[in-house]
DNA sequence: GCCAACGTTGGC
DNA sequence: GCCAACGTTGGC
């Protein structure tokens, strides 16, 4: 199966890439969402991920990383303590899933939404992310798409 | 199975 | 801080 390519977001007062950078590795936990479930549980190890700072003053795509665990239950879901208690997923059934996820490298900029929007009727008119009204924090990005925003960063903003 | 109410996401 | 869009919940 050829290398998969994905965006995920993460908001930056809570877990941004400076902090994935200083741990090296990160569960992806907490993903509530059964369409970004189900994303997540198709990733494979290697594949790409593009960095995406959402909820904050510029966001945008901010860095590379990748996959570097499967899918497997977020047993985050059964702690009664954690914010991501789910009473309605248990060991033997789980219904969350996490995969692990670790830094690949900075972009040279922030590639922000606002300058992806502009090529909302070209490059990137497929790119999920900018599908009205989207809130999914898994999203998929095909490999021209993704080729085509890391080539971004090489442009004056 | 419908749908109103509610909570959350996330850009602005 | 506002609010539009969306997903989930629960009454009926």
């Amino acid at each position: 199966m050829a290398k998969q390519y994905w965006l995920m977001k993460s908001e930056p007062e809570t877990y941004s890439y400076d902090d994935l950078e200083a741990t090296g590795r990160t569960e992806w936990e907490g993903v509530r969402n059964y369409q970004a479930r189900n994303f997540m549980q198709s990733m494979k190890i290697g594949d790409g991920v593009l960095f995406y700072h959402s909820n904050c003053k510029v966001p945008g795509v901010v860095a590379i990383a990748k996959v570097v665990k499967r899918a497997y239950p977020d047993f985050h879901a059964f702690d009664r303590k954690s914010p991501y208690y789910d009473a309605k997923s248990d060991p033997d059934n789980p219904r969350w899933f996490m995969v692990d996820v670790a830094p690949g490298r900075r972009l040279r900029r922030v590639v922000s939404l606002a300058e992806l929007r502009e090529y909302a009727d070209g490059p990137l008119s497929e790119l999920v992310l900018l599908r009205r009204g989207n809130r999914l924090s898994v999203i998929p990005v095909s490999a021209e798409e993704y080729r085509f925003i890391v080539a971004l960063e090489k442009k004056k903003p």
